[in-house]
DNA sequence: TCACCAGTGGAGGGTTCG
DNA sequence: ATCACGAACCCTCCACTG
């Protein structure tokens, strides 16, 4: 989808349409999220800080993000997928893999399916689309960036919305192109193969491979070079499970007192084990990140030998690690996650019933919570001390 | 008992992507 | 000077097991 988050705002904007404008970045320490084809004329990018966008495009429109209305216009737009193979597989809201090798057999007809499905995008949904069809998910998601609208200063060109790479050339598609373009290769990874003199594909290519070990690793060196030669054997994998699910919140300034910070390791905490209960059952292991005012990051976590979903059991680990880890320095940034999914099972301690009440503590939130919504019921700990609500900002 | 090895999994840090 | 959020994956170190 092209400029997504954005498009769909203006769908109820229309007095926006053809102004620039952001999703994203109406705090003072967000960021953008999405930029219109009219801002991105002023080279304002996603990711990009919502100071830094308001210097270039001063008379830029800034909108806030409704993550919400985003999810539901992308299900309605999967549908649209769904109708054709039910190999999609989504790499976000707003991007997805098809494998259409047995509706549309050969490139020509997977074409005319990838025009016929921008067609219905734009007509039902009054959406944009670019596609990039090719024989791997790698060339094909190349194609179509390639496929998308180009906005420059002096103009935005509308880019061809479908891009084709024939079979067997996809090889030299690749070797045209700088390496940041390689899937993997992010601003480090670039810097390090610059160090030794590598810009392209294929001055990536003509290097020696122990030297690119050395450099990137194993991992990545066999990566890239797969994906220097135009290969990509990655199956199209519908329903994958998500693997870890979390939380994480940069405060609206930064925090030094340690009974607040307690109550928003409470809140985040209480966010992610109602997330775990209502969908996986449990977490084996629990994390908390924390950026301090310095932007250093540092995360601890910890492994229970089985899966657990209870607040205050997670909380009891969690705020010691939490403690150590901050020691007593200011915090910009917190959150919660858990991975190594499993249903949790109920613990019988016969020395104490103590887990058992908390079971159905989270039990009775959790109904509550689904009839009278998730905002109906806050955990006594979660509220912060004196001044309650708001001394950081938003929410 | 010691040295070494391979495999596994936790912990912590880091990179990338959209 | 400025840097969100959610998730996947990788690397390195370390402890434990056999």
């Amino acid at each position: 989808m092209n400029a997504f988050f954005v498009s769909v705002e203006l769908l109820d904007r229309p007095d926006l349409v053809g102004k620039p404008v952001v999703v994203g970045a109406s705090s003072d320490r967000g960021v953008v999220a999405a930029a219109s084809y009219e801002a991105r004329r002023f080279g304002v990018r996603s990711a990009m800080s919502g100071a830094e966008a308001k210097r270039r495009c001063p008379h830029l429109v800034a909108l806030p993000p409704d993550h919400r209305k985003y999810s539901a216009m992308s299900a309605r737009v999967r549908k649209i997928f769904d109708e054709q193979t039910s190999l999609v597989e989504p790499l976000a809201l707003d991007e997805a893999f098809l494998d259409v090798t047995v509706p549309a057999p050969g490139l020509d007809a997977a074409a005319r399916l990838a025009q016929s499905i921008r067609q219905q995008i734009s007509s039902e949904l009054g959406l944009g689309s670019s596609v990039g069809v090719a024989t791997n998910k790698f060339i094909a998601k190349l194609a179509s960036v390639d496929a998308k609208p180009v906005a420059s200063p002096s103009g935005i060109q509308p880019g061809p919305g479908v891009v084709i790479v024939d079979a067997g050339t996809e090889y030299d598609y690749v070797q045209r192109l700088d390496v940041g373009r390689l899937w993997g290769v992010g601003p480090k990874s670039r810097a390090k193969l610059e160090k030794i003199g590598v810009r392209t594909v294929p001055e990536l290519s003509a290097m020696p491979e122990e030297v690119l070990r050395a450099q990137l690793g194993e991992a990545l060196t066999t990566q890239l070079i797969d994906l220097t030669h135009g290969r990509d054997e990655r199956p199209v994998v519908p329903d994958r499970e998500a693997k870890s699910i979390g939380h994480e919140e940069t405060f609206g300034s930064d925090l030094a007192d340690a009974e607040v910070l307690h109550a928003e390791l409470v809140r985040m905490t209480d966010i992610v084990t109602s997330r775990i209960r209502s969908g996986v059952g449990g977490a084996k292991t629990w994390s908390i990140k924390v950026r301090l005012s310095d932007f250093t990051t540092l995360t601890r976590s910890h492994t229970w030998s089985t899966p657990i979903a209870s607040t205050s059991e997670v909380i009891g680990v969690l705020d010691k690690l939490l403690v150590s880890a901050v020691n007593s320095r200011s915090v910009r940034l917190l959150g919660v996650s858990a991975s190594g999914f499993g249903s949790a099972v109920q613990q019988l301690d016969l020395f104490s019933t103590a887990n058992v009440e908390q079971g159905r503590r989270d039990d009775a939130i959790d109904r509550v919570r689904d009839r009278f919504g998730g905002g109906a019921l806050r955990l006594a700990g979660s509220l912060r001390p004196e001044r309650d609500e708001n001394p950081s900002s938003k929410r």
